[in-house]
DNA sequence: AAATTACATTAGAAGCTTTCTAAATTATTG
DNA sequence: CAATAATTTAGAAAGCTTCTAATGTAATTT
């Protein structure tokens, strides 16, 4: 099921894209691929691998989260306080975003239908469609 | 059509949205209602009311989109970079993000089909769905 | 396996947007 | 006009992210 647990399936995976298997990006995906699909803040896996016995400084942090980003591994999410999560799940879904807790939720793929879109402008291509449940417990 | 361009309208405003009519709020209402729907940073409008001399602090500017915010008379965006975007058009629709410029294009609400979403979980409530449309230009 | 080279990590500083503070000003009410 | 409540403001502080340039490590070459 889950890809890249082990410590020679993580060293493959940064291999194939193009990253050394460094210390500190083995240890980091390490973290982040354990326990299923995450969005988690620079801020909280830099406290998990402090709390791992990992010593990686933010900076490092920052670098890993957008190298793998720019790489397909995770993708980038912003929405609101100007704080960016990296999402685990790299497949074709949506968000519930829980306004009260500032918290995102995975939505599957199937359970939102965009039946119609418009098409790009100009000579520009579509990306990406994000659909944001915003929810709140009022 | 456009609602709020004249003084005593801006003013009416203000007042049924329980908020005093100042020199500061009146400008950057008159500001921010002039040209159709805009999509502003809080930088961009400071910059717009210093040009037309009037001379508001970048706190109020920040106060003043956030109360027009909570009344209904603005809806806050953020997308990317820890930057908001505050849009004066307060319907439903949704958004271009054209990923290259870090630029927000309306997307008429008709264009969109969300034809299934799923139901918000626990005691939650949807309070909006954003659709963002990313596109590039390569 | 040593030397070389390229890439990665780091602490701390700096950057940038947003929020806070508390003092001064202005609008509203009586 | 006086009293009161709301607003504005400069500047400091906060919060997250990026930069810098010195140091360390991995990979490659000899
Ligand atoms: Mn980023
Ligand atoms: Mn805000
Ligand atoms: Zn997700
Ligand atoms: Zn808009």
């Amino acid at each position: 099921m889950k890809n890249g647990r082990t410590y020679a399936e993580i060293i493959d995976r940064l291999r194939q894209a193009g990253l050394r298997p460094t210390r500190q990006r083995i240890a980091l995906a390490g973290l982040m691929y354990s326990g299923g699909d995450r969005h988690l803040s620079a801020e909280i896996l830099h406290g998990e691998a402090l709390r791992a016995r990992v010593p990686v400084s933010l900076a490092t942090v920052y670098n890993s989260l957008h190298q793998f980003t720019a790489r397909g591994l995770l993708r980038e999410i912003v929405i609101d306080g100007g704080r960016s999560y990296f999402d685990t799940n790299v497949s074709d879904h949506h968000h519930f975003y829980f306004e009260n807790e500032g918290r995102l939720e995975d939505i599957p793929a199937e359970d939102v239908v965009v039946a119609a879109l418009p098409k790009a402008p100009g000579r520009t291509r579509i990306s990406r469609v994000d659909v944001i449940v915003r929810v709140r417990e009022d």
